[in-house]
DNA sequence: CCTACCGATCGGTAGG
DNA sequence: CCTACCGATCGGTAGG
């Protein structure tokens, strides 16, 4: 009986994996009712049996992927590590998200301007305020002498728009590990921010 | 007169220049030949006196850009500048590129995916050319002992998707000017890459 | 979950 | 460069 529990949502959240999938490749303009409803094997009509409107799964699928990245933030924010274990640990989970919910990640970067009023208002908020947290961070480890001298916008930006490349990873020839990717980027990014 | 001269590109030049800004904002799919029509100031029917179709319009604003980026690499790969100084210039030129013609390069990187066949293809293989050649002066900086041991595909990629994150840099409320930009972003991605 | 269908809008063409 | 218009497709609804 315990395994029955929340089945309800399941043939909804099948939508929302296979939207997500086709948002990320085609875009969210591009990809037609039609086009979805294919993937999951039904009729167009009947997604409407699951769904309200093609604006409700793109704002679902953005909107549950910023909540667990404000989640850990704030996580983050009441630990007791240093500025760059902060920001190390940060790294890490941005390029797990895009590794394990690579579909989710992407199209909540790439397709959220087609967003409508009031949802779109509310993600520019959230990342706005998302990135002063970021930047907060690395003013403190400034301070600390932990961090040099970048413009803290600067670092910021870098460090997330870096996680924003390994959207075509696994396309990749060559074969590297999630845990390699993660090292290396770690290594890289926090190299280039650490005062030394 | 011979300022007179190749005066007759250029309502389509203003076409392809509207058509940048728009479909970096809307992006290609969501953006309307009726859009694009009322923004040049003539009707619909009327851009086709001067384009072929809207897929030849993506087609021109995307090939130019990535013709500009590899005579810049071949420049590069001419040049007698170690591996580290040429990763600092090819740094230097897409933030550059960026700042500078912001439009074109962000459909270049946002809108490929909506090239039709043969210039879906092609695009793709010049991408990878120019991934693979870069790849080739982080290996050689490594061979000198100028890069740390990461492996190059991170490096590239990390430096590609950093300057994408560049696209939302003028929204910014701080005042950064673009010689700080470039340069911190060269020493934060340089420092990160260089064996110290 | 389906068939049948709606008005709106799409990229593009004919003809002047 | 315009008016007038094409067939195709869009997101979504009615009714069962």
């Amino acid at each position: 009986m315990a395994t029955v529990q929340r089945k309800k949502a399941s043939k909804k959240d099948f939508i929302l994996l296979r939207a997500s999938a086709m948002f990320r490749e085609k875009g969210f303009s591009a990809t037609s009712m039609r086009d979805l409803a294919e993937m999951v094997g039904i009729e167009a009509a009947s997604l409407y049996n699951h769904i309200q409107s093609k604006a409700e799964i793109l704002q679902e699928i953005i909107f549950r992927m910023a909540n667990d990245c404000n989640v850990h933030l704030e996580e983050l924010e009441q630990s007791k590590l240093s500025s760059i274990k902060k920001l190390e640990s940060l790294i890490r989970f941005h390029v797990q998200m895009m590794i394990n919910r690579c579909d989710d990640y992407t199209v909540m970067i790439n397709e959220w301007m087609h967003l409508t009023e009031p949802y779109l208002t509310n993600f520019n908020i959230q990342r706005h305020q998302y990135v002063v947290k970021l930047e907060q961070i690395v003013a403190e480890g400034y301070q600390q002498k932990e961090v040099k001298g970048i413009a803290p916008y600067v670092v910021v930006l870098t460090i997330l728009s870096s996680i924003r490349g390994l959207e075509f990873w696994h396309r990749s020839v060559e074969k590297i590990t999630p845990q390699e990717i993660e090292d290396n980027m770690v290594n890289l990014l926090i190299n280039g921010i650490k005062k030394n």
